[in-house]
DNA sequence: GCACTTTCTGGGAACGTTCACAGAAGCAAC
DNA sequence: GTTGCTTCTGTGAACGTTCCCAGAAAGTGC
């Protein structure tokens, strides 16, 4: 309670070497599960860490063995994002998953301004991690930069653009894309629009692309649409804009679930019906695809998956070896949407 | 490329300073920014620097300062809401400011197993982190006796049934609901069901205890469903039970925004229009209350607030001051869906 | 020339571990 | 009794910083 400012020193192996009658080198060897320990001595030292309340400093320990068994993870993110991208989640739990069965922390670093920027990069090049995660970053990214001058083992999820010779795992979106828009066409589509967002992305870039080869000279520059973000506002203003400029638009890609909700939603306002008067396909297979009526064919990013890729690219790394690219699979869920 | 391995030792203070021909101690007043070097030293340490690559280890610094100045941050939420709970990105992203304004590293770690939550405590124990925020901790949590007994400067958002002793911050959640639920009441609803969600964590039973005081002799167990989780389904499935157990129900008062979106979609799809048939009131006031026809009202958490509070509360403590609960007020979003 | 202050630099000690090595003790084999 | 092996323990050195003190150098005032 009266707490008066004495911050009792911590108990070092010290204290308890001395409390059990024995040397540095023997607690150590306890704590650290080392074999040689005689069964009195074992049992002396846990009695003495009891005692004196014996927790061990990582900081020195680091400093002598020269790693950390942390890796970092840094999201950079815009706020909006942050809230309601669900494959962040996953990713990080994907990593967390790898990295803990190799015993390793997981530490998430988020970069919310400049100033972030430059304390994680410190935090990074300290040596508080053996290696970083990057999520999502993009075009120009500092960070991107920073990590690939500190020459850290380092993997990104998504290809950042301009960045050729850092390690990343990601999917191909041209592909995926080409897959679904193609199958929109198949069921007879020929009016087709598109809903693009985030071209300062490796993700929004491919998927735009997948669309324009997939359409092949079909393709209308005018029924593309480009936003900032992936957002339902953008997929609500988007359709507006195409209803308005294609009128009997008759199918749409949107260029994620988020998006082709606010799509669907603008569609149904305009008394459209969804799949019969317009199709609509979407990209992520997120909460929002199950959410909408009816529901959306989309494509099924395996968020998880890339998130253990990733950590593994790092961990490889660690361990010496080679580290390379590694594209995921993707699939196309169809519901019935489109 | 063929890094055979060699894993170039890095450059150390003592290699600046006689790459710069000075002493090691020199050499830190320049890297620390400290006055009394003169312009020339400073020069010349400086490109030194430049030349070796130097870049100060962290685990060294922490050691012989005793701090580490970074906070911890602990996440431990079931994978379905990492993913959906718009909240928790709030929360970091509030927390982090006040961080990072007062020169503090943010470092999240996230718990999903036995495992995890282990080497989280080590690490807390470890000293890496000079604090730390838990959010969202659960009747007997683990971590949250584990913080405890670590006596480490900690604050918790929202309240962990069954610790007393901890700082913590969070919103009345009894007034709230009380607040929302009268409001109901006073537009004229007689029969008013509740979809509570997540009682095994403060926000979850004092929203329901928020009902039931507001409602008083008005009160029917019979009208209370109890979920798990704050999610669309319980509130989709909730909904439908409340409708067979008494169909004539005027008023529905949901746990969370998402649980309100989902109780929506049912009476929408058995034909009750809302709100003339039936009112919905929410909670969060996250992106599901716009999503919704007609728009949610709702009570507003701020929680980035929140998470700022938990920060200020946290370095209160390492400052050697009294922590003390914060409790932030909510407000109330009156929009049509009652 | 002397005393005093200010500015600047060097280096010993400490932070709390782990690691490598030396050596003691016990036992078995000859 | 000597040799050799295994098990166990203690201790010096190192990891890379920061802190503190001593002292040199330079300036100021008499």
């Amino acid at each position: 309670m009266d707490s008066t400012r004495v911050r009792r020193r911590r108990a070092t192996i010290n204290d308890v070497a001395s409390a059990a009658g024995l040397s540095r080198g023997t607690v150590s060897r306890v704590v650290n599960g080392e074999k040689y320990v005689s069964p009195e001595a074992k049992m002396a030292v846990e009695s003495a860490i009891a005692q004196v309340g014996y927790v061990r400093n990582s900081a020195a320990r680091n400093l002598v063995r020269q790693e950390s068994r942390a890796i970092g993870l840094i999201i950079h993110e815009p706020h909006s994002l942050l809230f309601e991208d669900p494959n962040i989640g996953s990713i990080l739990l994907g990593a967390n998953s790898v990295l803990s069965a190799a015993d390793y922390q997981l530490v998430s670093l988020i970069i919310d301004t400049a100033r972030d920027s430059r304390r994680v990069a410190d935090y990074l090049r300290g040596g508080l991690v053996d290696g970083a995660v990057i999520i999502s970053a993009r075009t120009s990214d500092p960070i991107a930069t920073a990590v690939r001058n500190l020459k850290i083992p380092a993997a990104f999820v998504g290809h950042p653009p301009g960045t050729p010779d850092i390690p990343y795992v990601g999917i191909d979106n041209v592909a995926a894309a080409q897959t679904i828009v193609r199958r929109l066409l198949d069921t007879g589509r020929t009016r087709v629009g598109m809903i693009a967002c985030a071209l300062d992305r490796d993700s929004g870039q491919d998927r735009l692309e997948g669309f324009r080869t997939a359409l092949g000279p079909a393709f209308d520059p005018d029924l593309v649409l480009e936003f900032p973000l992936y957002t339902y506002a953008a997929g609500a203003d988007g359709m507006a804009e195409l209803l308005r400029r294609r009128p009997d638009i008759d199918g749409v890609f949107a260029a994620s679930d988020a998006v082709a909700a606010g799509a669907m939603a603008t569609l149904q306002e305009q008394g459209r019906r969804v799949p019969d008067d317009v199709g609509i396909v979407g990209f992520d297979d997120s909460s929002w695809a199950l959410r909408c009526k009816p529901q959306l064919s989309t494509v099924k990013q395996p968020a998880d998956l890339l998130g253990r890729a990733a950590a593994e690219l790092v961990l490889a790394q660690i361990e010496g070896n080679e580290a390379e690219v590694r594209m995921l699979n993707t699939s196309v869920v169809w519901r019935e949407s489109a």
